[in-house]
RNA sequence: GCCGGGAUGGCGGAAUCGGUAGACGCAGCGGACUCAAAAUCCGCCGCCGCAAGGUGUGUGGGUUCGAGUCCCACUCCCGGCACCA
């Protein structure tokens, strides 16, 4: 063994060692607690970036320490394999997405390995796989059996020059990233999964996950946003017909304050009205152009352009005028709102614009409505009631929802309404890199379902997409089939599922790897639920709440018994970058690594602009965001590894911040990790011999050991602590701050060499999630036995920590002036006299008598003078 | 815009229940070793001040013997917003 720390060969030697073990193979027949530490699985990009890093050593972490705690732990790993990427680089590259990928994931799988990760590669899969997505395709049948999956038409981003469907991310303020040009919403069918009819369910059951972040629950209950509300109609005639307007609101108590409504461009009353209305079609048009994203929506100028359709107020008969709002969705809710001005802020904006009439119906007692500007109040629920409301006045919002929902009911016009924000999840995409939608189009049959023993369904491999639309369509092989119910020529659906589908189970599968008649099997009810998942937070809505749900498809399915996937979330923070683009000449965005960059800082060293350093002309500082392939800010660890190694990457990743909190990236600081490494391997030479003595501890330690020995255990303590707290920094805080007591002990008193035995053994114990390498090589060297993994979690012992006196914090008026030392279990009464005689007590209260004295036990004494 | 989160030295961060703000590192400064450099080791290190001391946790208020921590109002930054994954 070498004296200097050579981390090449260390890892390459534990690594090896862990795979002729088969140190982490994961059996389902143990006695021992099980452990399903899950992180998520990687797109597999190209190379790992710094968020993977982080994920897959916290979630290494978590499966080290556990498994030396005596559990039977199952850690896999694979591949969310189909997506958008694929074919961009198909694009670029003129390479088939499937190459592509697959020579990613070789790429990235040796990766993994050298960060020596104790994952269990017999399990690995890969979404693209044949042998992965059929079971999409066979739960996606049995969805439309049960009627959870259906079609309806849904509003996409049209690209009129690649005339191709454009994902959110392709559209750039209005434009097509690639061609530049204006983006139109057009409307196509495609399919939904009804994830509305599991709301209740979805809402109710955050309550059984107690192992789930608060903000993450609360950002799922905001987004099913369950609101309690009246649905209701504004009668209408249309040649001689009664007809409705159908709305919802969670505001009836302002009914009476109605003063127009709004109705979506493409709802039937605009198309209507636009018919003889050319500027009123127009203005539709208009509203057609645009994104689809709701971000987008809401942030542009609020439009309107009245129909001159007018509506009956259902309880007054009053006229009520519809206008057409570029504000409004057709796919959300009615596609039409009432508009009440005086107590909503976007009404009262669009009123105040349009020169509308604006109604005060509710008052809080004190204020004073005005309308010059709006207020907080206007909108209040809690402290308002209804005045110009007739018969309404005097009531408070829940006694005049109340009383309005039922004369509403009495007239046949609506009734009391729960409503969902959450909208059915639309899974169609009109792409080829994805799993493929197992329907067929027959002239004579309509959609037919591919039947299960003709699953599944396989994408052609060797497709190129060039950017205008799905190659699929160009694909003979693939598009012609027989119909299976009459056997005549047709044609198969080209659309692919969301990849989301392809993350919503994956979890399942690992423990039912290599089943080919079953998607999911027994071992899935022994391993699952998952008793950690650990990703990162911008999965907090979508993927999480999709496999929720998809869980509970699966159950309802029979498939599984359990109704939650994962028991507890760690939620990691985003490693963040600089991100720098330079507007293209077509209009797109082309960007910039931080390494093809020099950068500009002010005089307090923030950035503020940058130049490429291949043409020397400005780009565009964009501030930081989360690193990822699509704005090129990411960062290879793969440098890092080959000249540290990857115990130093490890440790400094966990080093770097708490897991939960977003981390901007820089790599100032590795070299401290690389020290430390370097200063425990020294140490644990240093200490060879008189370790491998196996000396006993003293029944009386030397002053100097105990003192140590009292350090090391309380540390300890403290890192245990922490380590429940899922608080990984100060754990690795904890590691450097033994060694550097350790290397403070003067070696020569009675019992140091025992306390140094004792306290190596804890804190390689300690750092060995961290940095498995380097304390696995220890380990055997030191003769603490053959493998670390098979040692037990060290624990503080009592004995240890013992000590007869403690220091006080002497404060006189809550200013800290000075420090006491007292016996161990000195009492209140003379603690006081001591802090009250001392010097600086004394010297502070300047004379004056104590009015009173505060004791803190075991902290603190302050004299309020 | 809406929903969720964050802000502490030059930098990353620590401070468990409201009780010594700045643990542990990075950078910097001074020193030792060296022909020299690297590596390593020792010391200093929030700001103002010679010192005593004062001051300090994004901003402004409040509660308390005592506030980074609790309350109110605000600013900026990050994540999500349903076709990036």
């Amino acid at each position: 063994m070498q004296e200097k720390y050579h981390p090449g060969e260390i890892e390459r030697s534990a690594q090896a060692h862990w795979d002729s073990t088969g140190a982490f193979r994961a059996a389902e027949d143990s006695a021992k607690p099980k452990y399903y530490c899950l992180s998520m699985f990687p797109y597999p990009s190209g190379k790992l970036h710094m968020g993977h890093v982080r994920n897959y050593t916290i979630g290494d972490m978590l499966a080290r320490w556990h498994k030396m705690r005596g559990y039977n732990v199952l850690q896999p790993m694979g591949w969310d394999a189909f997506g958008l990427p694929a074919e961009n680089a198909a694009i670029q590259n003129r390479v088939p997405p499937a190459k592509w990928t697959w020579d990613n994931i070789a790429y990235m799988k040796q990766q993994l390995k050298s960060l020596g990760f104790g994952l269990d590669w017999e399990r690995e899969l890969a979404t693209c796989k044949p042998d992965y997505y059929r079971w999409n395709q066979w739960l996606f049948l049995r969805m439309l059996e049960k009627g959870i999956a259906y079609k309806k038409t849904q509003v996409v981003n049209w690209d009129p020059v690649d005339q191709t469907v454009l994902a959110n991310e392709q559209v750039i303020e209005g434009r097509g990233w690639r061609t530049g040009a204006p983006v139109e919403k057009r409307e196509i069918p495609g399919y939904y999964l009804a994830i509305t009819r599991y709301a209740d369910e979805l809402l109710d059951a955050l309550d059984t996950l107690p192992g789930w972040p608060e903000r993450v629950k609360t950002m799922q209950a905001n987004w099913i946003g369950k609101s309690f509300g009246v649905r209701f109609a504004f009668p209408y005639e249309l040649d001689g017909k009664a007809e409705k307007l159908w709305v919802y609101t969670t505001r009836a108590d302002t009914l009476m304050g109605v003063t127009f409504c709004a109705v979506a461009a493409e709802h039937p009353l605009a198309t209507l009205a636009a018919q003889g209305n050319a500027a009123l079609a127009a203005f539709i048009t208009e509203c057609k152009h645009g994104s689809v994203m709701e971000a987008d929506i809401a942030t542009m100028e609020k439009k309107g352009m009245p129909t001159g359709i007018f509506v009956a107020h259902p309880l007054t008969g009053e006229k009520v005028e519809v206008w057409v709002g570029n504000y409004v969705l057709m796919g959300y809710g009615e596609g039409a709102v009432m508009a009440v001005p005086a107590h909503d802020e976007r009404d009262f904006a669009f009123a105040r614009k349009y020169g509308l009439p604006i109604k005060q119906v509710i008052d809080v007692p004190g204020k004073s409505y005005s309308l010059d500007a709006w207020q907080e109040w206007y909108a209040d629920k809690q402290g308002g009631i209804c005045i110009n409301s007739g018969k309404y006045d005097g009531l408070g919002y829940d006694a005049a929802i109340d009383a309005i929902a039922a004369d509403l009911k009495a007239k046949d016009l609506g009734d009391k309404q729960v409503q969902y924000r959450l909208r059915d999840w639309g899974i169609s995409r009109q792409r080829y890199w994805g799993c493929p939608i197992p329907l067929i189009h027959c002239e004579s049959c309509g959609t037919v379902p591919v039947p299960d023993d003709q699953l599944p369904v396989v994408l052609p491999e060797d497709c190129v997409p060039d950017g205008s639309g799905n190659p699929l369509h160009k694909r003979a092989d693939f598009l012609n089939c027989a119909c299976p119910r009459c056997g005549k020529p047709a044609k198969r659906e080209t659309d692919t599922m969301d990849t989301f589908v392809d993350s919503s189970w994956y979890y399942a599968r690992y423990c039912s790897a290599g089943n080919d008649k079953a998607m999911v099997d027994e071992r899935a009810k022994y391993w699952m639920p998952a008793d950690q998942y650990i990703g990162g937070i911008e999965h907090a809505i979508l993927h999480l709440l999709y496999s929720r749900f998809w869980t509970k498809a699966m159950r309802d399915v029979g498939l599984v018994d359990y109704d939650e996937p994962f028991a507890n979330l760690l939620t990691q923070g985003m490693v963040l970058n600089h991100i720098f683009s330079r507007r293209t000449d077509k209009g797109g965005l082309e960007y910039f690594s931080p390494e093809e960059v020099e950068l500009i800082r002010n005089e307090s060293g923030h950035v503020t602009g940058a130049t490429s350093k291949a043409d020397g002309r400005p780009v565009d500082y964009g501030g930081v965001g989360t690193m990822s392939k699509s704005k090129r800010n990411g960062v290879d660890p793969q440098s890092l590894i080959e000249q540290y190694g990857a115990d130093t990457a490890r440790f400094f990743m966990m080093f770097a911040s708490p897991p939960e909190q977003t981390l901007e990236w820089s790599d100032s600081g590795v070299e401290g990790a690389y020290r430390f490494m370097k200063r425990v391997w020294a140490y644990g030479h240093a200490v060879r011999d008189a370790v491998a003595g196996k000396p006993a501890m003293p029944e009386k330690l030397h002053e100097a050991p105990a003192a140590t020995r009292r350090e090391i255990h309380t540390v300890l303590k403290q890192a245990n602590y922490d380590l429940a707290k899922l608080q990984f920094n100060t754990v690795a805080s904890a590691t450097m701050k033994m060694l550097n007591a350790l290397e403070k002990m003067p070696r020569d008193a009675d019992g140091s060499n025992a306390v140094a035995a004792e306290c190596i053994s804890i804190l390689l114990r300690l750092l060995s999630p961290i940095a498995p390498h380097v304390t696995h090589a220890l380990w055997v060297e030191l003769g603490f036995g053959a493998d670390i993994l098979a040692a037990p979690w060290p624990e503080p012992l009592e004995a240890a920590l013992a000590q007869d006196e403690i220091e006080l914090v002497l404060q006189v008026n809550g200013k800290h002036r000075g420090n006491l030392r007292v016996k161990v279990g000195t009492d209140r009464t003379a603690i006081e006299a001591a802090a009250l005689a001392s010097e600086m007590a004394q010297k502070f209260m300047e004379g004056r008598p104590a009015k009173k004295v505060v004791v803190v036990p075991g902290r603190l004494v302050n004299i309020v003078a």
